[in-house]
DNA sequence: TATACGATCACCT
DNA sequence: GGTGATCGTATAC
């Protein structure tokens, strides 16, 4: 089941958590990559100073303001790409940022469809990271400010049956990357499995 | 127009 | 553990 704009209007560190169990996937033509969601980050309002948005409404934040249930896609370091989903109302910049993803399942059987990195084959391969995460699923910034409740291209499903993920199962501790912000460093705003 | 820097990763020691 | 790659943004001039 694809989730819905109502599953992103929520409150940025509940979808933070709910998302973790869910499938991300991702559809070029007939090819299809899944994986679970195992690692989130949540940056909320212009208050938080590891925001983006801290800075206020620009060009490139803009989506961060925009309706809840897009993706919100950006380079890092001139190399990497990363995976944000943006949550809550219009004109409330937040969002989640996809860190890790588990379990990856390929749909087809010959050659390797997306870029393989140098990761051990099967299912057993874990991205950690949104840099590697963003690279074998191919998501660049054509994907900035798709709707991710269109199951096209780029979606997120639910587990099929209740979601198995329970609160003691989720841990939390502090963003990765952020020790410039301030009081906003300590936040533990990072949630994962395992 | 120019400059500084970062929500990272791979590779080195 | 430390560093270099590398480029889109924001900011300053």
């Amino acid at each position: 089941m694809v989730l819905g704009r109502r599953f992103y209007q929520k409150d940025t560190l509940k979808v933070a958590q709910n998302l973790l169990g869910c499938f991300l996937i991702r559809q070029i033509g007939k090819k299809k990559v899944k994986g679970i969601i195992m690692e989130t980050e949540a940056y909320i309002g212009e208050d938080d100073l590891a925001s983006h948005a801290s800075k206020g409404k620009t060009p490139r934040t803009e989506i961060m303001y925009g309706e809840a249930g897009h993706a919100y896609v950006y380079m890092v370091y001139g190399v990497y790409h990363c995976l944000n989903i943006v949550t809550e109302n219009k004109n409330f910049p937040a969002a989640v940022l996809i860190r890790g993803v588990a379990n990856i399942e390929i749909n087809s059987k010959s050659n390797p469809l997306f870029y393989s990195p140098p990761l051990k084959g099967g299912e057993d391969i874990v991205l950690d990271g949104p840099g590697k995460l963003c690279k074998f699923f191919k998501i660049n910034r054509k994907l900035n400010d798709w709707d991710l409740t269109k199951r096209e291209k780029l979606w997120i499903e639910k587990p099929s049956g209740k979601s198995a993920i329970a609160k003691k199962d989720i841990k939390k501790s502090k963003r990765v990357g952020v020790d410039y912000a301030g009081k906003c460093k300590h936040y533990l705003w990072r949630f994962y499995l395992g």
